[in-house]
DNA sequence: TTGAAAGCGCTAACAT
DNA sequence: ATGTTAGCGCTTTCAA
């Protein structure tokens, strides 16, 4: 289809512009699809384009319109402590890696400051990839930009300092707008980045209520189905391994399950909170087998808990789901990989990202738009763990 | 520390040159750090520059240098068949999912073609999300990339389309270079930078000599490790579960297993070829235990074949380590994670990411430097399950 | 409806 | 060592 000589420098306007026998602002006009202009010159403006082989120049595009078109795709994290003040704890668990070599290279220099040494991004970026439920996000977006020609600008916000730069970086206009999926509660980010002005979608309802689009799931919906699919199973003693409290999912997953629970004359099941790892997973599991012998059901918050508490089970001779049903959250690949394949209630990760670039495009191109949520419907995923 | 005004419009190197009374000349030249400028004056720009808290402005930049100062992480995949020309079945067995969907939206239309049903895209997705190779390929990449004060620009390639996609993307001069992770054998993307002029670098030696720089393990060191494990533990029948074949990595670390064995007086260790899943690792296993039924020891090519095996073992009866010890490879989170712990080959991938960005960007400042590789040794990592 | 011209912010000759 | 100047390729008034 393309038969073109495609010389050394590439095309310019003014070259499609010539073999078109017009202006160059004629074929701008044409080439962004601006109205008024006549369709025999368009038609020639179109062959000339593809005869030459033209392509906008992005960075004198950007220059004149002043928007870079490029969007951030940032994984957030770490609350306002970090690197440098890592002293206070937060109100509930700690994630354990965190901590070592804080305070090294504060000197600004800009050589030499990895992920793997740098304090805070330790257990940050390896919860990031020891969780799918980012790749998805990101697998997600990128395959819902792809169509529209665009690519995002990964970033990791896991210290104070990394989101500053991230912060500085957007403000900068070297993108216009952020998507953002953050792995903490407490996350400023999102705050951050309406305060700038700055056009942002999140993943998953802010922790405080700040005027910022989001697309999220109907997470008490989520918990409900769980709950009502142990019920039927026939539990009598039924537990739960929570996300972390401090968190929007963390509370709405739980309270979800305990209504429902509770309309069924079923108040007050135990829970222990887990911090969305498999270890924590694994830790909570133990300890309500301590205090609560007889449970014969479980609802994990996400998938990882959810197969370390299966281990923990199996490791205490319990069988799934014969004497204990678990049913987890999110569907991610390790529900079906999990032994026995784990019942869970299953997010549209994917399709929420794709969301998220809708939302964040329209923004883009109508600014004055007011800001949306969109929720999605979760739904349950019978396999065998219950 | 900063305590200036910033107005609406951002400030351009005509305010900094005004504040500090020189010309636009002499303060961009301080700010590229270009010699020949008096120490008394760079120091005037220096305030001037935090006074009004100048940035470049990068579009205006790169306009005039022709360098978009960003860089592709591209995941590629697919070989030269997909979406389009789905029939010819490859040389080994194939991904099970790839093919539904195929031959949709061809017409070349920009709207909505989602990588959920994009055919060939699926499997490719989700073998992306399910591998934590991956996250921790982009994660080193990101992390290292940071303290740069530069982001990369996230592209998959798992259909012909969007490979042809991202080849003009960068070659429309978008990013300066690439760094790319295959995850097939036969990926022509190398090729088709490399031919287009494009700085590239690889992770993992090129099926094909090509002339691309490139990072990659020792892999038949790190199989021998495996080997030698076992050898010490005394197993006696000891079998392997092989990556793709066509794939150099899957290549190398059969032949440095199979070396090492053969140099211990045990030639042709029997091997079945899996796919890097853990579904084919499962598979494969299942098969080794019926062909070999006094099978003792296990050498997955990847972490996510051990654990299915591991899997399969235990559902066959078998206890890990104590009647079949079993050796993964990657040393990714799941290895840490499967019961037993597994013992596994680390590959230092967060490291090798660094590397691949080190390269690109030495041959992006000096295009002159040869094409290089650079070598990681790999070590064991002994957990329980050998 | 189309063209002419100005200028976005920056770097890189070239002059000084 | 510093300043002057000429664009980089594009969009966008403003005229015609």
């Amino acid at each position: 289809m393309t038969e073109d000589v495609r010389s050394a420098a590439a095309p310019t306007l003014e070259d499609v512009a010539r073999a078109a026998g017009v202006s160059r602002a004629t074929v701008s006009r044409v080439v962004n699809g601006v109205r008024n202009v006549d369709p025999a010159i368009q038609e020639a403006v179109r062959q000339a384009v593809a005869a030459t082989g033209y392509t906008p120049n992005r960075a004198a595009r950007s220059l004149v319109t002043r928007r870079a078109d490029a969007i951030a795709l940032v994984v957030s994290g770490a609350a306002a402590d970090d690197a440098m003040e890592e002293a206070g704890p937060s109100p509930s668990g700690r994630e354990n890696g965190a901590g070592e070599g804080q305070g090294r290279d504060d000197g600004g220099g800009v050589d030499d400051e990895d992920g793997e040494t740098d304090g805070g991004s330790v257990s940050f970026t390896a919860r990031v990839s020891a969780d799918p439920f980012f790749g998805r996000v990101v697998t997600g977006v990128v395959n819902h930009l792809r169509p529209r020609g665009m690519y995002p600008m990964l970033m990791f916000a896991g210290t104070a300092r990394a989101r500053d730069e991230v912060v500085s970086y957007i403000r900068q206009g070297n993108t216009d707008g952020a998507l953002v999926v953050s792995a903490h509660a407490e996350d400023p980010l999102p705050s951050l980045l309406t305060e700038a002005g700055l056009s942002a979608v999140l993943y998953g309802r802010p922790t405080r209520p700040v005027r910022i689009s989001y697309v999220d799931l109907a997470q008490r919906d989520g918990a409900r189905l769980a709950a009502e699919r142990l019920l039927e199973r026939g539990c009598r003693r039924i537990v739960t391994i929570t996300g972390p409290l401090e968190a929007p999912v963390g509370q709405d997953r739980l309270t979800g399950f305990r209504e429902t629970l509770a309309r069924r004359g079923r108040p007050d099941a135990p829970a222990v909170e887990g911090r969305f790892s498999q270890e924590s997973g694994e830790v909570a599991m133990a300890r309500l087998l301590a205090e609560h012998p007889d449970l014969d059901g479980v609802f994990a918050a996400n998938d990882l808990m959810a197969v370390g508490a299966c281990h923990v089970l199996r490791e205490h001779g319990r069988r799934v789901p014969e004497d204990v049903a678990v049913i987890g959250f999110d569907d991610n690949g390790v529900a079906a990989a999990c032994r026995p394949p784990l019942t869970t209630v299953r997010q549209p990760v994917e399709e929420m990202a794709g969301a998220m670039v809708d939302l964040l495009l329209e923004r883009l191109a109508r600014p004055s738009l007011p800001v949306t949520s969109v929720i999605y419907e979760p739904t349950l995923v019978v396999r065998d763990s219950a």
